[in-house]
DNA sequence: ACTGATCCCTGCCAGC
DNA sequence: TGCTGGCAGGGATCAG
């Protein structure tokens, strides 16, 4: 499941991959991929043409924001939310497989298939400016990784915020790109309890939730991502940030610090692992 | 302002 | 062995 780092380290291989290439044939299997900028599958009418609309055009580049891919065509923005399962492969074999969705073929002969076992990815279709301001994607908080995102600033929406710290992290008008994985990872490092109120973290436990925050992110860039279900990057390879993680998915094995046995329980409506004696 | 339920969808696993 | 039902999972959205 791609949250962040898993976003960047795939933005950055397709960024290598297909920027520059010319789009000469578009082929959808499953058309409900394809979304508005409100998130609402588009009339089969509409969707046709905008999709007739991408061929000839060149990728001029691949990005992320938040836990999005962005795909810039020019005068068209193509934004895409890979959820649990999506994944872009530059592999030929995968144009044929299992759950590919969506094929793109270069004028070099060369393709870019969407693949997605359980369908809950999506690619809007982005042609203007007041479209990209309507997205979710828009929406999105601060960038945790960028200079704006101070331990000052933490500090401040954490102040204002009531609800538990787990569910603070997880929400992506806030702080963008965390998920589940990376939010039990920094709670551990901070040694957060996550069912604490965020207005309760003390200044000094925000310095060390947003050297968390900023490690545990960049840790998992570095490292290629983590591969828990089926993420992999664009080539089709693993991350390797799950053999570093402490706590997620970590259920019933004991905290490398104090080596008492680790909590699983329901915080945020996410299942949620974490050490009740170090994590307070 | 926040919480909880619901939806999207398939694979997987426990239980029969 | 084969079937079925329940669950997991990110996040938008809606009701309370």
């Amino acid at each position: 499941m791609p949250e962040l780092p898993e976003v960047e380290t795939i933005a950055r291989g397709l960024q290598n991959k297909v920027s520059g290439k010319t789009i000469q044939d578009i082929r959808v299997r499953y058309s409900k991929i394809f979304r508005d900028c409100c998130g609402q599958p588009y009339l089969e009418e509409e969707r046709k043409q905008l999709i007739a609309s991408l061929t000839g055009k060149t990728i001029k580049a691949v990005t992320r924001r938040a836990k999005y891919l962005l795909f810039d065509l020019g005068d068209i923005l193509l934004v895409s939310h890979l959820r649990m399962t999506g994944r872009f492969s530059s592999d030929p074999e995968y144009v044929d497989k299992k759950h590919t969705h969506v094929v793109l073929t270069f004028t070099d002969g060369s393709v870019l298939s969407y693949n997605d076992t359980r369908k809950f990815g999506t690619i809007q279709i982005i042609t203007c400016e007041e479209e990209r301001l309507k997205t979710t994607m828009s929406r999105s908080g601060i960038e945790p990784l960028s200079d704006a995102f101070s331990a000052d600033y933490l500090f401040d929406m954490l102040k204002q915020s009531k609800r538990n710290i787990k569910a603070f992290l997880l929400t992506q008008e806030s702080i963008a790109g965390i998920g589940n994985i990376y939010a039990d990872e920094i709670l551990f490092f901070a040694a957060i309890d996550p069912k604490r109120r965020a207005n309760s973290i003390s200044e000094e436990e925000a310095i060390k939730l947003h050297r968390g925050i900023k490690e545990k992110l960049m840790m998992g860039i570095a490292s290629g991502g983590a591969s828990i279900l089926t993420y992999v990057n664009e080539s089709g390879d693993k991350g390797a940030f799950q053999e570093l993680l402490q706590v997620y998915g970590k259920k019933g094995c004991h905290c490398q610090i104090c080596n008492q046995k680790l909590l699983t329980e329901t915080v945020a409506a996410r299942t949620t692992t974490y050490c009740p004696y170090c994590q307070t």
